[in-house]
DNA sequence: TTGTATGCGTTATCAA
DNA sequence: TTGATAACGCATACAA
């Protein structure tokens, strides 16, 4: 057993005894309570300094029943959007001197159950959430809002009551993409996009179908892919494509990557973007900038997210605001029109 | 002020209360020690889960000195490295009951400081540091290794005793893609690279610079560039190298994403890629497979050096290991080689 | 302005 | 096999 025990820890108790005061006297000392003099006060800081006192925040916390600590569950971190939201979320909860701690679900409704009870068991002072692909019953998070644990979902949210949402208006986003690739002449347009009981996705979908609805085109369910939107999928869609009688004259998916290694396939077999198909994605992610040609798509800043989430929650337990009865706050979107469009003025 | 107070906890006092036995009783029971009897076992986690019970991690926590809490600081969440690597260590801290809590320094050496001391606030049982780009003075680390608190650096590390590094070996990778250059007929090969107080960043300098000698190439600090490696800077190298009397004919850059700016911009300037100039980065981020031609790279797993990096916490911490002085574990890296090199047999 | 005493919920030691 | 009791370090109600 390697050796890192020997943390013999300042206590209150030692400057106390150092100073020959009260322990209370130092506590108080420390947080510059009123009623302690100016010099009592100096002097312990001194002392506390001199001994390397650092206060033992589990005592603390046991005391005041608070943690600081928010919990973030995540289906997975290291995507583009996700690992901005975050970036976000640490940036505010840092000015705010809360912690942040985080766990990812892997998509799996299983792993989020467990990760909410681990978020429990740190009784963590308040939740920030984006739902597994999977999950579709919520009792998981019964214990949170018995408890009146502040909830805030972003991204892939649900519709519980008691809890925050954080969303763009993803219906509004695909509408006006699908639209804006049926003004360049599209028709036959494919639509890639995740598991429809996710809002983000179901939101899209029909955003998608409505455009075409108000352009007397067709909805085809053929021309509509439901997959996990990996970088796999989208060259599997290519593949589809490729062996379709008619081909498409758009693609537009729900994520970058999708869109970008779904375009790279295409191209490989001599399809000319734009001209042949034209591509649309989602996210402005880098990736959507650095390919040829760049791809249009939705800009959603997950950084931005990750702010608004962050300090949404913060201000609900500092009491800055009221108690949130499904309450839901949509962030702007808009459309970035690249090369990957047959025409290049803003949208 | 909102009311999420009323988190009315089930202790074990009235577990025990309702069982007619005493707390000691159950606090055991609850961890099935050996010397309780299987029917009080099974009694007190039938009544402490019909009540509700959740047990209070501070009380646990100030009795144990112990958090099961990792502290991570790294400069920025949101680069495809960091976020992999971050993925992995959440999988393995998870997997082991740790959680873990994030922390950025925004590249500042200030901001790392600041959350070291968060980090000591928050009592965690060992501290994982990738550092800031200005880190120089190392001072802030002193009081975790005066408490013994294990401390393991990752990708840009320290030379502290007694702490632990996870790294590859960046000058070997740099001198194999330099040589690799060279073998394909480059001679004037740009290198641009981070502050090379990093020992990543000089590592990477020196390959670079003994594989030009090696081939009697003289070493031309005109066509080194050190910047902070982000779009931008990728950019504007392109265009100092646009106003070269002499063009390079290859580019070699420590991380993909400058790497792929600074062919977009060359590409724009009517260079072609690898006749021109052949394009080298570092990291095997998504991008680099994304763009045309794809990039040659270094292969960085992200995720394998999380998880070897918390794997490496928690053996310590659960004293599988012994005190490390000074230990250093070396990882695997390749080259990729891809179309931005002028012949695409493995390296 | 400062001190005393108590409790926060657990675990560990000692005794029964 | 179980129980009583004393910490762990801090904050606060009450007393002085």
């Amino acid at each position: 057993m390697p050796d890192h025990s020997q943390k013999q820890d300042v206590t209150i108790y030692d400057i106390a005894e150092a100073l020959g005061v009260s322990p209370s006297t130092v506590s108080r000392s420390l947080k510059e309570h009123p009623s302690i003099s100016k010099e009592t006060i100096r002097k312990v800081r001194k002392q506390a300094k001199k001994m390397g006192y650092r206060s033992n925040i589990f005592a603390q916390n046991l005391r005041r029943q608070k943690t600081n600590i928010i919990g973030v569950i995540v289906p997975r971190l290291n995507s583009h959007f996700m690992s901005s939201a975050i970036s976000g979320m640490e940036k505010v909860a840092n000015k705010n001197h809360y912690k942040i701690i985080i766990s990812q679900s892997h998509e799996q409704a299983v792993n989020e159950a467990s990760n909410v009870e681990m978020m429990l068991e740190q009784r963590v002072d308040g939740l920030i959430v984006s739902l597994a692909y999977n999950t579709m019953d919520l009792h998981h998070f019964d214990a949170i809002t018995e408890q009146h644990t502040p909830l805030i979902f972003f991204d892939r949210v649900a519709d519980l009551p008691n809890s925050t949402n954080v969303v763009i208006d993803n219906y509004q986003a695909a509408y006006k993409m699908t639209n804006h690739l049926i003004d360049e002449g599209c028709s036959r347009i494919v639509h890639i996009t995740g598991n429809t009981s996710r809002n983000v996705y179901s939101g899209r979908l029909k955003g998608y179908k409505e455009a075409l609805l108000e352009h007397q085109l067709s909805y085809d369910s053929d021309l509509v892919f439901i997959n996990d939107l990996r970088e796999e999928d989208g060259e599997q869609v290519a593949r589809k494509i490729l062996e379709m009688d008619q081909l498409p004259d758009a693609v537009f998916a729900s994520n970058d990557v999708c869109a970008v290694s779904c375009m790279a396939l295409l191209q490989e077999h001599g399809i000319e973007i734009p001209r042949d198909i034209a591509i649309a994605g989602f996210n402005n992610d880098p990736i959507s900038r650095f390919v040829k040609p760049k791809i249009t798509t939705v800009d959603y800043d997950g950084e931005r997210v990750g702010e608004v989430v962050a300090q949404n929650l913060i201000n609900h337990l500092e009491g800055d605001d009221h108690i949130s009865i499904t309450n839901t706050i949509v962030l702007n979107s808009d459309l970035i029109i690249r090369d990957s469009s047959r025409k290049q003025d803003a949208g």
